[in-house]
DNA sequence: CACGGACCTGTCCGATCGGGCAGGTTCCGC
DNA sequence: GCGGAACCTGCCCGATCGGACAGGTCCGTG
């Protein structure tokens, strides 16, 4: 059978696809599952960066399953691996397979040329969908990608950097030291429905969805 | 009638009291509330901890109605002034006005010489009631305060400066990085239940009650 | 082998959080 | 005077959090 000139023929023939995990049980349950379809097969593995760019040019995969996960250390590893195959081979494919959904990274990956964007907990059929999907050139983003999608979309054009109001900075330093809101009122002289307020117009300006996330921002903004 | 030589005898006469509190408004509420009653007498007010110094000497009221504030800036000011006023001057009764409870703090007050601990929502009967406690050399700490020192004095004393394990390092850089319960599962591939248990332990070791405080924490402890 | 420690999982419950809705005041600039 | 912004307040709701149960596995030490 071979692996010489992989079909690239889009109606037809096998899909070749390599998968970009760094966690050999994930490939290889991917592997598994993927192998289960006639049409599907797995070329080539790789666990790094460096190890997909240097493996790729052999393999020839069509489709490239990419696990793009900031995993505690980098946060763009993933995404700068995909610029550089979809640069470099715009033949292939890349399915960004990730743990969970985030707006911006969908956004980031598409900006960095994915062509689909699977939820990792999508059920099995709705992976391999997605793969026959970007297999036949087209895109794959299961329903709660694309709503993600639509709402970065929607939200970014005006998306000002906002400016935090005096009243909001004196909440941030609170909330930034682990109060709640029943305490952030306490100390203002004010109820905690408006101290709640005021956390709610500060995560929205910061474009943060908790107050963990809130002083994360606030610790690297140098507030804390 | 003079403030020459304030009245120091346990049963009788007018009890002279200090305010200390940053905000001239409250100083002038609790001046209305206790100028009500006719045996209490305001004799001087501070809004720093060098002028309370300043003016203790020349005010010598009986009672010094602390504001423990531990304001947008410094924690320790208040504590600190609690201290000096009780070493320099022991026959004159501190009681902490706080705006919220805390247990830790509760016992630092008494460390630092405070007679009572009030937390400002009680009703202005439960102040007066403890201002007159303390005049007459009893101490004063509401139900809440007691319960609160209590509490603080029960647990503390094994409380072992615990070292993370290795796993509850990786939940927290996570944690501190404003992820939920449910992201933290996803990315350590693990339940969220196991994330939540995980953050429980962590929670309890760096001595913290909310996930906002452990990224305060994570963030001095440079886990950031 | 038995024990403890680290890790993993689940369920139940009350408290808090975050968002949405509907108001109010004050102050400043047009 | 008439917006508009910043601030303040209340009520509702579903989601998440944090704590307290009650289990389980694996592994290294005694």
């Amino acid at each position: 059978m071979a692996t010489l000139s992989p079909s690239r023929d889009a109606q037809s023939g096998t899909v070749d696809i390599m998968l970009v995990d760094d966690h050999a049980i994930v490939r290889q349950g991917l592997r598994s599952i993927l192998e289960r379809e006639r049409d599907l097969r797995v070329v080539a593995e790789a666990s790094t960066a460096t190890e997909a760019l240097t493996v790729i040019g052999r393999a020839r995969p069509r489709i490239v399953l990419l696990d793009l996960k900031l995993s505690t250390s980098s946060d763009t590893e993933g995404l700068d691996l995909c610029a550089e195959i979809t640069a470099g081979h715009p033949d292939v494919g890349v399915l960004v397979l990730t743990t969970f959904l985030d707006e911006q990274l969908v956004l980031q990956a598409i900006r960095a040329g994915a062509r689909g964007y699977v939820v990792k907990d999508v059920d099995t059929s709705g992976l391999i969908r997605a793969i026959r999907d970007v297999a036949r050139g087209e895109s794959a983003f299961d329903a709660r990608s694309a709503a993600a999608m639509v709402r970065g979309l929607n939200a970014p054009p005006p998306e000002e950097n906002r400016t935090l109001t005096a009243r909001e900075c004196e909440v941030l330093s609170l909330l930034a030291r682990g109060l709640s809101n029943r305490e952030i009122g306490a100390r203002l002289y004010i109820s905690e429905t408006t101290a709640k307020f005021h956390v709610g117009n500060i995560l929205r300006k910061l474009d943060v969805s908790s107050r963990a996330e809130a002083v994360y921002e606030a610790s690297k903004m140098g507030v804390i």
